[in-house]
DNA sequence: GGCTCAGGCGCC
DNA sequence: AAAGGGCGCCTGAGCC
């Protein structure tokens, strides 16, 4: 069942579609309607634009199963079909369908508040727009593939409007101690934070003069002044130089950061009732990872961690998915030696053992493979990993090629990545030309690996959301990471949940493979005890099995 | 006062 | 430990 939604004031007009298409009604309250159809079945709702239609249903607390997002599905479409850049929005393709002028996208911060003061509805006739994707759905290169992509970004837009919604648990007390700890305590309007001020007085005595510690124009000239070039005052340059201002600018940078990215500003603006509430954008980058819009959520230094706190009685679940980019490029290349190698638990130690070599040089012939990098081993490692998993090797050669040549490349699933720019075909005749496209084949290179990772974390968050037992929530998610809150005795579930969507979604995107994609999730208090398993240290134990 | 840009660095 | 790509967002600085 899929029931277009068009919203008129606090109501709205719903078209059932399908075969079991019925008649049109329109109904006074959405939210209750929605309320009541979910109790009797999960329909597909079908709307412009989740950003929108979701956070006033959300505020009642009503939460659907399914949707899908006419925009999210515009953009993917018109970037598969080579059309990148124009204007994505339902009212954009419903005025391309009708031959009307078409209306730029709407974007930053101050198109959203005007759409959220002015509920004037844009002519769109979801039901028409919707039809129009179906079958441009079909005439993409696999459009089983291109369903589950669009289902998976739909389910995304629930899940960070959900998770915009409901917060991470932030304990306002603990940030405001660790504040002090490290920086002195909340220094009134315009003032330095205590610590800060005294490092900044130790700078300006080493330098024997007044340096904004800020500007790393003044810094670079205090250093010259000093008879020391220094290239920039990047912290692994700085390390290098030998002059009795580096010890404390190194200190001060650091703590800057924190104070003025996550300080008490910060909070203010984006923590309330302990929890911090970051905007998430579904499909935000290119490669189909989230980005956010305000709060920095996605840039939370580990330092912070020990302030995520689960609620008395509950837990925080955390997962990440092990080793998940050489696993995706893997059972997308169809290389029957690596994929045996990622049906282990440790991928580097399995190829390791294939290489004859370290485990620590596994890993970098890998991710040299992935990323395109040629910095000090690299090169050789390169040429046994092409030897022994040649098809993986190719997969990627071929990504970094196309993109050489301004060829577009995809996703598993179907996400392309966007064609290159007027600038880059200007650029790429000319003598730097050689340069601008080993640049853009590093980029084509990685994103196929990187928007696959994404679509798989994406498609096992979309599972997880529909085992997860109430009253359990999805809180967190970070690329490939996800925290759920629960209460104490649901950790069994909710862990076993994580472990069983991982598995799902592995067979969802590439069916019958060796390649396993783990996913276990250790249950916490404070966010900052969840040691991440998917990178073991190269201690013993990992020499060993190496 | 508002805008854009670069430098820098946090996360994956 | 790092490399590679992807981001957001702070401050300073220059410009209108």
């Amino acid at each position: 069942m899929w029931i277009a939604v068009t919203p008129e004031g606090g109501g709205a007009t719903l078209r059932p579609l399908g075969g079991r298409a019925g008649a049109v009604t329109h109904v006074d309250d959405l939210a209750e309607a929605v309320r009541d159809l979910e109790r009797v079945e999960q329909p597909r709702w079908i709307w412009a634009d989740t950003r929108a239609v979701y956070p006033p249903l959300l505020a009642r607390d009503v939460r659907p199963a399914r949707c899908h997002d006419l925009t999210l599905t515009e953009a993917l479409l018109l970037g598969h079909e080579g059309r990148y850049g124009e204007p994505r929005s339902a009212g954009a393709a419903y005025a391309r369908l009708r031959g009307l002028p078409v209306p730029a996208d709407e974007t930053g911060a101050h198109a959203r508040q005007a759409t959220l003061f002015e509920p004037e509805p844009l002519p769109v006739d979801v039901a028409e727009v919707y039809g129009d994707q179906v079958r441009r759905i079909e005439r993409t290169a696999d459009p089983a593939r291109f369903r589950l992509l669009v289902a998976a970004e739909s389910a995304g837009a629930l899940i960070a409007a959900e998770m915009g919604h409901d917060g991470m648990p932030w304990r306002e007390d603990v940030h405001d101690a660790l504040l002090t700890g490290m920086l002195g305590p909340r220094p009134v309007h315009g003032m330095r934070p205590a610590k800060l001020q005294a490092l900044a007085d130790q700078v300006d005595a080493a330098f024997g003069t007044t340096v904004n510690p800020d500007s790393p124009q003044q810094i670079v000239r205090a250093f010259k002044a000093a008879g020391l070039s220094v290239a920039s005052t990047r912290s692994h340059v700085l390390k290098e130089v030998d002059h009795p201002a580096v010890a404390p600018l190194l200190a001060y940078k650091e703590l800057a950061r924190l104070y003025s990215f996550h300080g008490w500003v910060w909070a203010d603006q984006w923590v309330r009732g302990h929890r911090f509430r970051p905007e998430y954008v579904a499909g935000g980058v290119v490669s189909g990872r989230w980005a956010t819009n305000g709060g920095g959520a996605l840039q939370i230094p580990k330092v912070m961690r020990q302030v995520v706190m689960a609620d008395e009685g509950w837990r925080l679940v955390v997962a990440d998915g092990a080793q998940l980019e050489p696993r995706v490029l893997a059972a997308m290349a169809g290389d029957g030696g690596l994929a045996r190698a990622a049906g282990e638990i440790d991928l580097y130690a399995a190829l390791a053992q294939a290489f004859g070599g370290s485990r620590q040089n596994a890993k970098i012939a890998m991710l040299s493979a992935m990323y395109g990098g040629t910095s000090g081993d690299a090169l050789k490692l390169l040429a046994v990993m092409r030897q022994r998993y040649p098809q993986a090797y190719a997969f990627v050669e071929e990504a970094a090629k196309a993109g050489e040549e301004g060829r577009l490349v995809r996703s598993w699933l179907g996400r392309t990545c966007p064609p290159p720019s007027k600038h880059w075909s200007r650029l790429v005749a000319g003598p730097e030309g050689a340069r601008a496209a080993r640049d853009r084949g590093r980029f084509t290179r990685n994103f196929v690996v990187q928007a696959t990772a994404a679509e798989w974390s994406l498609t096992q968050m979309a599972l997880l959301r529909g085992l997860l037992p109430a009253p359990a929530r999805l809180v967190f998610f970070q690329h490939d990471e996800v925290m759920v809150h629960c209460p104490e005795e649901l950790v069994g579930e909710v862990s076993g949940a994580v472990g069983r969507a991982a598995v799902q979604a592995t067979r969802l995107l590439f069916g019958e493979t060796p390649v396993r994609i783990p996913m276990e999730a250790v249950a916490v208090t404070c966010y900052a005890d969840a040691k991440p398993v998917s990178e073991p240290e190269p201690g013993p134990a990992a020499t060993a099995i190496a």
